[in-house]
DNA sequence: ACAGTGATGTCAGTTACTGACATAGAAAGT
DNA sequence: ACTTTCTATGTCAGTAACTGACATCACTGT
C-alpha cells in the first residue's frame, strides 16, 4: 500500500474537466478542483502550469509526433506532402475517446480563456513544422503558408469529426483529405 | 482647463506599450502602467478588461469594416472573392505607423500570453467572416475552411509586411495577393 | 537502523481583477 | 446665480490565481 494514492494527475484532470463542465471554467477554484481530487492547490500547480493547462497536458507529445512524421518522410516527398504527413500523424495520434473529447471541446467552447490557449498549442505546432520544413533544407517563405493552411485545415477536420461522432463513421484522416480536396476545389476562383 | 488631463485611454496604452517593451510583459505590474500615465489601477481596468486588452483595443473596429467588406460585394462575386475583398479591407484599415506596429509586434512576439490574446483576436475574425458569408446564403461546410485559410494567408502576409518595413517597397494588400498565388501554387503538389 | 528522496502539505506573499462607495469639477436645468 | 445631475476618477476592501520557502513522512537503499 503506498502513501498516497495513485495517478495524482489523471485525478486532477478529470474533476478539472467535470468541474469545467458542471459550473464552467471561471466559476470554479483550483481550491475546488484539488479538493474533489484529494489534494491541494499547491499541488495542482505542481502538475501543472495554470489553471487552463489541465485541459492541454499531453499535447506536448504531439510535438515528437509531428517532427518525427517530419523526419521520416522520403526526400524525394514535395513539401505539400511533407506537411500532409504531419497532419495525417497528428490526426492519427488523437485518443480514440470520442466521450472525453465531445466533453473537452465542449467546455472549450464555452470559454474564450480555453480557446486562446488551444489556438497557443496550435501555433505551437505551426512552429514545430514549420521549423522541421526548413531543416530539411526546404527553401524558406513559402513554408510558413503553406504549414499554417495545413493547420487551417487539420482544425476544420478535427472539429466536424468531433461534432459528427457516433452519427458518421468518417474517420480524422478521410476528414483530413476531403478538406484539403474542399480547399483546392474552393482556391480555384 | 477640464478637470483632468485628456485622452487617459491614450496615455495609459502609450504607458503600457513602452512598459511592455522596457521590462516585459510579466515584469511589469498594472500599478505601474497607471502610475506613469498619471491615474490608478482602478482605472486601467475601466478602460481595459484585462492588462492584455490593452494591446488590442481598437481591433474592434475591424469587425465592422470586415462586415461592411463582405456586405458590399455584388451578389455574383464568388465566395473565394468575398473572402479576398475582406482580408484587403482589413489590409487598408491597418493604421500606416510602421514604429508603432513594429514595437507592437516585438512586444507580442515575446509573451505567450500576448500570443494568445492575438490568436484569440483572428478567431474572432474568422468568426465574423465566417457569419457574414453565411447570412449572405453561400452553402455552408466550406465556407469555415476558406475563410480559416483566408486569415492564415492575412497573418503571413501581415507578418512580412511588419519584418521588411524600412527595406522593402512593398504594400500590405500586395503581399497579400502574393501570398494567395504562392499558396496555391504550392496546394497543386 | 538510518540517512536520503520525493510527493505532498502549510503558509505567507504578490498581483490581477471586481464591486461598492466617495468626490469634485463640469454641464445642464430652472 | 443656484441647484441638480452627470461623469471620470479615486479609495478601499475583497477574491482568487499563482509562487517561493519550508515542513512532513512513508518509502528506498545501504
Amino acid at each position: 500500500m503506498s502513501r498516497w494514492e495513485p495517478n495524482a494527475r489523471g485525478r486532477l484532470e478529470q474533476a478539472a474537466l467535470d468541474l469545467y463542465q458542471e459550473r464552467g471554467f471561471e466559476q470554479t477554484t483550483v481550491a475546488e478542483i484539488a479538493e474533489r481530487a484529494g489534494l491541494t492547490e499547491r499541488t495542482f500547480f505542481r502538475y501543472f502550469a495554470d489553471k487552463r493547462e489541465v485541459l492541454f497536458w499531453g499535447q506536448g507529445r504531439l510535438h515528437e509526433i509531428v517532427v518525427n512524421a517530419v523526419a521520416s518522410q522520403p526526400v524525394t516527398a514535395s513539401p505539400f506532402n511533407i506537411v500532409v504527413a504531419a497532419l495525417e500523424a497528428m490526426a492519427a495520434a488523437v485518443p480514440d475517446r470520442p466521450e472525453f473529447l465531445q466533453q473537452r471541446q465542449a467546455v472549450i467552447a464555452q470559454n474564450p480563456e480555453l480557446q486562446e490557449r488551444e489556438l497557443l498549442k496550435m501555433a505551437s505546432l505551426i512552429g514545430v513544422i514549420t521549423e522541421a520544413l526548413q531543416q530539411r533544407g526546404i527553401p524558406g517563405p513559402t513554408v510558413r503558408l503553406l504549414v499554417e493552411t495545413g493547420i487551417a485545415v487539420y482544425r476544420v477536420a478535427f472539429t466536424r469529426w468531433v461534432d459528427e461522432k457516433e452519427k458518421g463513421p468518417r474517420t480524422l484522416p478521410q476528414l483530413l483529405r476531403e478538406a484539403l480536396d474542399e480547399l483546392k476545389a474552393v482556391l480555384a476562383f
